[in-house]
DNA sequence: CTCCAGGTGAGTC
DNA sequence: GACTCACATGGA
């Protein structure tokens, strides 16, 4: 369906897919957003990507347009759940996110939901953000200007027990303990065991962070959505969290990540998530 | 009102 | 390593 077109991509499930939390969609369809503090507006057509705005090498980029998605699809397991999630989720992309502001909003996502993620993204950048001429909302604080923020104003941006884990991480990364840059070079093993030593940071986050920013598309989230997934797969199965991580990493093969986020964007999207209460309707 | 959300870290065995 | 708990907030 996509031979003539091999950077096919939806931006819809691209963008709404639980990976990123900075894009806006505009009445006209198209979708307005930041790359740090490069302004751009895409729009799709016949599942291509067109550029109303932005520099065109930062975006083919940024939307991974270089990801080989046929082979990745090949790689795809055969079980049903994965192919209807393939077909559901088709043209999504991983994207290559800003390190810094990938792992920040990670960092603010534990035990809360994608919708809860976004407002506290959208609350720090409006409160200590850089603005943008023509953007939305300002953008996302360096971990510098975040340093040099204090606790009651990320309380303010909702983020609760999470504001202290950011603000110490932001400080840690000012001081220079951490280069998210420079690890760039080391394994996915190294890696993952670096940023795992940031407050707020622990094995579920540094994957997403793997994942979305370091182009390790093998790394896999397990959250509380993959968990059930993969419990499901082994039919009913439990398993302790190393046994679950191994798992999945034979189980979705050599994209795993890829495959992780084609499902988590299909349970949380599929059926509304119809939660069948057990209990007797009001 | 109750339940749940892209978990983490500390304490304990 | 695995298990148990507390931790703040807000939407359904």
């Amino acid at each position: 369906m996509s031979e003539k077109n091999p950077a096919f991509i939806s931006l819809a499930a691209t963008l709404k897919s639980g990976q990123v939390f900075h894009w806006d969609p505009l009445p006209d369809g198209s979708w307005i957003g930041l790359i740090g503090d490069h302004l751009a507006r895409v729009s799709e057509i016949n599942q291509q990507i067109v550029i109303e705005q932005g520099d065109p090498e930062i975006l083919h980029r940024y939307f991974s347009l270089d990801h080989p998605l046929e082979q990745i699809y090949a790689a795809f397991p055969k079980d049903p759940l994965s192919q209807e999630a393939l077909t559901l989720c088709h043209g999504l992309r991983i994207l290559r996110q800003p390190r810094w502001e990938c792992l920040a909003t990670f960092i603010t996502s534990s035990m809360k939901q994608v919708a809860h993620i976004r407002s506290m993204s959208v609350a720090i950048r409006n409160r200590i953000g850089s603005p943008v001429p023509g953007s939305p909302h300002p953008a996302y604080p360096s971990f510098e200007s975040l340093a040099l923020s204090d606790e009651k104003t990320l309380l303010e941006c909702g983020l609760g027990y999470r504001a202290a884990n950011l603000l110490k991480t932001a400080r840690l990364l000012t001081e220079g303990t951490i280069d998210l840059e420079a690890l760039q070079k080391r394994s996915t093993t190294e890696l993952r065991a670096a940023l795992m030593t940031l407050p707020g940071v622990g094995v579920k986050v540094a994957n997403c962070v793997l994942l979305f920013a370091y182009e390790r598309l093998d790394a896999v989230p397990i959250d509380v959505w993959i968990h059930r997934i993969l419990i499901a797969m082994r039919n009913g199965r439990e398993g302790t969290p190393t046994q679950l991580a191994k798992y999945a990493r034979r189980r979705l093969g050599p994209y795993a990540g890829y495959v992780q986020q084609y499902l988590f964007h299909r349970a949380r999207t599929d059926k509304k998530n119809a939660r069948a209460s057990v209990k007797s309707p009001a």
